[in-house]
DNA sequence: CATTACTTTCAGGAATTACTGAAGATTCCG
DNA sequence: CGGAATCTTCAGTAATTCCTGAAAGTAATG
């Protein structure tokens, strides 16, 4: 108690700017907050050292730390000679970055794709549903290939993979120029 | 009226499905739904068109397709000798995943990015502040990098930026083998 | 310029989601 | 075993978000 405001402005700004952000996505306010304050800690911080700095009760840090554990975004220590529960966040950027591509993957896109196969599979039965079937179809192959791509890039080291980024405008402009040169044959190319 | 259920039943799963999804993103259940009966939809459609199908109230519609418009996924028609506004979605399921890159971006990453800039122009005043702002460089360097990034492919026409996407694993693999040849000389990177 | 055919706004109620404190587990320790 | 330390669950309430019907706005038409 009485341990006030320990927490800097800049980090306080950080920590309620993810709260909001939080809560476009899929997370709420107090999840992106305690997010965003493992994520500057030094060092592993447990639940009450949240429920401090942020203000919350003990029993919503516990909730919203489940939550951070099931998005694997935060990872649980222990110290020798305390028996509570410390949590971090892995220290590697890019790595967090795939985890949460990953896990976003595993809970939308593919119950999404395994949707759209299923409605695929469907014979329609009118000019309509011919029509959202097609459409259906360009849906899920672009986010098939989106995911195949995004594959390969993550299994990458992450040095690797950013250079592939970096890279992004050099192949860009290797394409465009050969786009160019094959003098852009475009036409619907609605693919076989 | 008494239309009744003219949406045959794979429509209806789809439309409901973007109901679910569109609440895990920040937009919610009615508008995820209303756009996907867009999507799928042959023809451009009127509110009181969309109100019918899906069982809402003709203002909430009227809510929905601004917010789908602010978000550019719908296109607002006429037809001649019609007052009412129809609407559609642009045909190229391409064209529509940078369409809602590029709205995400300036309402979300483009915030945080400012957010993490101002942060990190503050000198700092102890070392937990150190540590804080070092950990927000690497997520503003991670994040800057990858928009640069989908900047250059964004910027492709369809086709070529889905070559490219095709090209990941190719790309990749000259890489890795670069990586191996090269002796992986890791190190932090400290990039300048 | 009054009417008709539309669209939008908005106050308030309905539904959903978030948060809390109290009670219940669990684990360790003497 | 009894109790202390810690974590989790959950029922109820607080806060937020969603949705509606009624009213108001807008524009074309006769």
């Amino acid at each position: 108690m009485s341990t006030e405001t320990q927490l800097p402005p800049v980090s306080r700004q950080f920590v309620s700017h993810f709260g909001e952000m939080g809560s476009r996505w899929g997370i709420n306010r107090t999840v992106g907050q305690i997010y965003a304050l493992i994520f500057i800690s030094q060092r592993p911080l447990n639940a009450d050292e949240i429920a401090e700095a942020l203000e919350f009760s003990r029993s919503n840090v516990s909730m919203g730390l489940k939550e951070l554990q099931a998005w694997r975004l935060v990872r649980l220590t222990h110290r020798p000679g305390d028996r509570r529960e410390y949590f971090d966040s892995p220290a590697d950027v890019w790595e967090i970055f795939r985890l949460l591509a990953e896990e976003r993957r595993r809970r939308e896109i593919e119950p999404t794709l395994s949707m759209l196969r299923m409605a695929l599979l469907e014979t329609p039965s009118s000019d309509a549903e011919r029509h959202a079937q097609e459409r259906m179809r360009q849906m899920h192959d672009l986010i098939d290939r989106l995911m195949t791509w995004f594959d390969d890039v993550q299994k990458l080291a992450p040095e690797t993979a950013l250079q592939l980024m970096g890279m992004g405008s050099t192949v860009t402009r290797v394409l465009q120029f050969k786009d160019r040169v094959a003098g852009r044959t475009y036409a619907k190319t609605k693919e076989k």
